[in-house]
Order: C-alpha cells, then structure tokens, then sequence
DNA sequence: GATGAATGAGGTTTCATTCAT
DNA sequence: GATGAATGAAACCTCATTCAT
C-alpha cells in the first residue's frame, strides 16, 4: 500500500507537474481513499520528499553499480572519469520525467536536502582524489565544487533538452572538463 | 501602473516566494485593486512571466554593460573570459534574492523562455570565437553549449549557496574551465 | 453583507447546534459563498465570537433599557431589585434558543470573554450598593459574587427547563434571594 | 477492557479537551484497537455519557458517603446544611479537570441525564426539609429548586475559577444562602 | 472477541478570477 | 480605466466508523 501510494505520488508528479500534484490526484492515481495517505505520510510534502528521496537514491544505486561492473576504479585511469560520467548519465535518463520534475518544478528548499547530500558526498570523494593526484593548481576542495555543479548542470540539461550533440560527444566533452581541467598530467602533457 | 504591479511583483516573490505568491498579495503590494491586474496581464502567471523577462533583460544588459565599459573585446585575450564571467557574477549578484527564487522556485518549464533565448546568444558567440581560435577539438558549437552550461550553474550556485570560495579563486577556476578546457595554446603550454 | 452572515450564524447556531455548526452550513443559510465568509471574519471561531458578542450586549443593553424605563433606580427600594430580576428574564427570553447554545454547547474556554466581562461589571455594581447599604455581615465582594453566580444559573435555568415555576413565584424567590440574603434591614426587620 | 477504554476516555477528555476528543485517540491512550471500542460503545457520545454517568455518581457517593460519616443527619441543624455543602465542594474538587470539562465543554443536551437525575433528588430532599422546618413562604419545592440551582452554580464556579473567596468564606455565604433565605427563624430573629 | 488498515464524507480555508458599479 | 466585493472550485486534512482477517 505505502508502495502504491508513493508510485502514484511518482506518475501523478511526472504526468502532471509539481502544481498539479494533489493529495486528491494521488489517491486518485493509487486508487485509494485521500484519508489512506495520511495513514503513512503526515502530510503532502512527506510524499514528496519520499519521491525524490527514492530517485535519489536510485541514481545514486545505479551509478555505483555501474562503476562496479566495470572493475576496479583507477583513478589514474582516464577512462575511469568518462565510465563515470557514462553511468551518470544512464541513471539520470532512466526516469528523464521525474528528473525534469525535481530539477525544474520542486521548490528546492523544501525538497532537496537529498540531492545536496549527494552533491556533497561527490564533493568529497573529487577532492581527494584531485589532491591525491597532486597536478592541479589551486585548492583541490574548490576544484572540486566547480566540477560538480559543472557536470550536474551539463548532464541534467542534456538529458532534458536533448540539444543535437552525441551521447559520445557529450562523454568526450565531460571527460576533458574533469580530467584536462582536471590534473593536466593525466594527460600526458 | 504596470510599473508599480511589476514592482509589486518582484517585490512579493522574493519577499515571500513563489508558493505565497498570489495576485491579492502583489495587488496589496502594489496598493492596486486584484481587478486592476487583470487589465494589464492576462493571469497570474503572465505577471511572473513579465518579471522574469526583465530580470533576464538585465542580467544580459548589465553583462553586455561590463563588457563595453571594458573596451573593446578581443575574444584572443585570455583575461577577456575572466572579464565576462565576473560581469555575469556581478550581474547575478545584484539581486540575488530573485535569483533563488527564479531558479529554485519558478516551474522553469513555463517561465524560463528569456533564459533559453540569453543562453542560446551566449552560445552562439562562444562557438564562433571557439572556431574563430583554432585549438579545439570537437565541435566549437558542443563544446561552446558545454561550457555554457557549466558556468551557469557554476557561477549561479556560488550565488547563491555561499561556499567557501573566494570571488578570486572561483574567476580563476572559471577562466581555466572555459579556456584552458577550451584552446589549450591560449595558456601557453 | 456582514449582517447577512451574522444572521445566517445566528440561526444556524440555534438551529444546527454549535457540533453542526459549519461554515459551509452558515454560507448556505447566508446564500453567500463560503468564500465570502472570509472576507469579514478570520475564520470560523470569530464568527461564533460575533454572534456571542452581540447576544451579549443585546442582554446588556434589554436590561439596562428596562431599568432606565422603569425610573431612577433607588437601591434601598426592594422594588428595584425585583425589576431587575425581572428585565433579566426577559432579556434571557428574547432568544432562549441561543441562551441554550451560549450556556450549553459553547466551549466555554474560546467564547465567553463578553460573559465574564459582564459578570464583573454587575459584580462590582453589586458590591459598592451591598458596601453602602451596610447591613450585610461579610465582604461585600464576597456576597456580590455569590449572588450573581446564584441569579445567574436560577436565571438561566429556569428560562431554558421551564419547570413548573410561574414568573411571578420566581421573581419572589430572587428577591428574597438577593435582598433578603443581602441587607436585612431592607426588608424592614 | 471496557474499563480500561473508559478510564481512557477520561484522561483524553481531560488532558486534551472534548474538542480533541477523538475516538482514535481514546484507543491510543487505552493501548486497544479503535475497533475495540465499538464492541463495547456503539458510538463516540455513548463512550462520552457514560464517563458522564460515572463522574455524576462518584460526586453523588462521595456527597453521600461525606454525610453519612459525619453522623446522623439533621435537618434541624444549621451545620447540616454547611456540611451538605462542604461535601459538595471537596467532591467536585477531586476531579476539578473533568468538572471543567463537563460543565463548559460537553454539549450539554446529550450527556447530562445524569446530573439532571441527581438534581431532582437533592431537590426532593431538600423540599421535604423545607417543608418540615415550616418557616418558609412560598412553595418549598419552588424554594428547593431555586436553591439546588444556585448553589450549584455558585460552587461550581467557585471550584473552577478560583475567586480569591476562602472556602470557609464560601461555605458561610451557601449556608446564609440556603438557610438564612430559607427558614428565617432558623436564624434566630 | 480483537484488530487496525482502510475508508470517504465532509470540514476549514485559500485564492485566481469576474463583473457590476 | 479602476475598483473590490463576491465568487466557488478545489486544496489539504481529519476522524468516526467499518469489516476482513
């Protein structure tokens, strides 16, 4: 039950915009009584912070599934940023409606404490590998911020735009923001 | 009167946000009667839509501003991308307040038209000084949709979320994710 | 307007019950949109407050204008006391219905700051005239409160059970109750 | 079980208000099934009447059982009727929450049948003293009625509001009430 | 008997919009 | 053109009650 009701929550944000997600739609979509959803979230903005919390959650999930089929992570490697970036890339077209939803409709205040968790997490992780790697000028913690709000802004707007520009040119784009604007030794240079 | 409805308006979103704005509130704002509005706009939304287009009028005003009080641009120099991109941090600053509502609140879907229309000239000429400056690899019209992209978000986030980076520091990494990503001859090496 | 819907209150109110007593119940009884209800009062408990309000000044006002038409008041008149007795029956008469939903349906604790103001007011009348009239053993305040509470409910019940009381065998039994109670010597022993 | 629910009832109504008496939360603070209630009560009112019920007889065995231990009752005794009263006061006393919540919360209409019960014999007691002593003008049943009335009111609020009135205070101006307005030859004069 | 998830009617309130003045 | 009182659909949420288990 909570599982339909939350799918429901999903279809009604995704066909209908943020605007026009009610608690009547919902029941509604779920085929259930509007009183059902209080049952299990205390209010309207429960539901959609259990949404975006599971979206979240699932980029995150499919990206580091990703990285995990694909073997060990070498850092060094140059292919590893691009495979990266690949699977950042799948998991955001993979349910491009709900993303369209949470990067453009849901007021961000109230909703995105998950996405800039994440954000964070990235952050972190960037920093200490472009530290580790030692080439780069500058405060490799700054570098990193700029590289994610970078990317995220670069990977979103693809996904939702669609602009005529290649999954492989896109990839071959993302890999010299990071990497070349990254330490230039990776290179070869 | 548009005028002051307009400035009502502004006023209201960025007071109180997009979810407490409603045509009452901009009317008491305005000191105008609710029916006054509907004289000059047509619904609610063409009111937000009427700010939004001048916030981005001058935002592009205040740029193409910085940019002429700088001399001529010679898209060759270096310290030319440095220039536009502190002119865009200034003009982002200038209200930042609508800047987070603009980008965080709105439902871009129907209100971002002027923003498309500014990114899309931006785009234009980045891609003819790309091609222009010979280095690149790819398609200067890709890379030149990338990097607009990436600066976006990157310079509208510094904004707005405040991170521990200095104005000086954030040029320097923004110069470097333009050009040094762009013509790789342009830094020397 | 604003007497239409206080009306319509009023009518609900005695008629529904203050558990029926709806706004949309109010609305339909005003033919008025629920909606309007709102431009004259900030919700639903201010409407009650009204209509308790001006049911209270009414009583305030029925008694006082008895009082004035019966001649000066002569406190040492044992007549006196008995006419007032008297205009209270009468007033409480006046809309016995809403005396019944004011004294047995009202949450005491949000509606009746108009009863209590009026309680404290006859309280302290009461107590000056049993100060100057001397004979009484005891704090006058003390009495004064005492009588009052004691009219009050004998007042009160005996127009909303109507038991087998005449008015006139009432109006004996206040008298007594309040001046013989009170200053003896008023009654000549 | 059922007592259980009851005295559940009880604590809600008088912790929470009858405006927050719900049902559910009856069976929360009984740790028992919202379903369980109704095996027991048919509906919400019935579960309100019978708290009702109880609180009336408890007020009337410990008036009872408080006259009973203080020796052979004697109406001819002017301290029997300070007695009657003292035992009045100390039991609404006990439970001055739900004496609260009864007389100012509860729609009267519905729950009262009990209290109205008690009255009645009180009054029938009390006109059977009153007719005995002799003294009195009037009806003595009409005498009875306009006492129980007003002493009711008078302790009640006096326990509710707490005037600054000391109780032995009190307690003479219910004696001087009911005896001096009663039998005048009780007093002497 | 006991449960408790499910119900759904209906409550209060908001607000974009209209239209007679 | 300007007004602003009036509208009424619809939003969120509650809670007495039921019924399959």
């Amino acid at each position: 039950m909570v599982e339909r009701i939350i799918e429901a929550a999903r279809i009604v944000l995704v066909r209908d915009g943020y605007e026009s997600f009610t608690t009547n739609r919902v029941a509604d979509e779920a085929e259930v009584s509007p009183g059902s959803l209080y049952q299990y979230f205390p209010d309207k903005s429960a539901l959609v912070t259990e949404v975006m919390d599971r979206w979240s959650a699932e980029i995150s999930d499919r990206v580091a599934a990703s990285l995990a089929a694909s073997g060990p992570v070498d850092v060094k490697d140059p292919a590893t940023i691009r495979a990266i970036a690949d699977a950042l890339l799948t998991a955001l077209e993979t349910d491009a409606g709900l993303l369209r939803i949470v990067w453009e409709e849901l007021p961000a205040v109230r909703h995105r404490a998950a996405q800039h968790a994440l954000e964070q997490r990235v952050r972190e992780l960037l920093a200490v590998y472009l530290a580790a790697s030692g080439a780069t000028t500058g405060d490799p913690s700054t570098r990193a911020w700029v590289i994610v709000m970078a990317v995220e802004n670069v990977a979103v707007r693809w996904v939702l735009d669609k602009p005529s520009i290649s999954r492989e040119a896109l990839l071959e784009e993302l890999s010299a923001l990071s990497a070349g604007f990254g330490p230039r030794g990776a290179r070869g240079d």
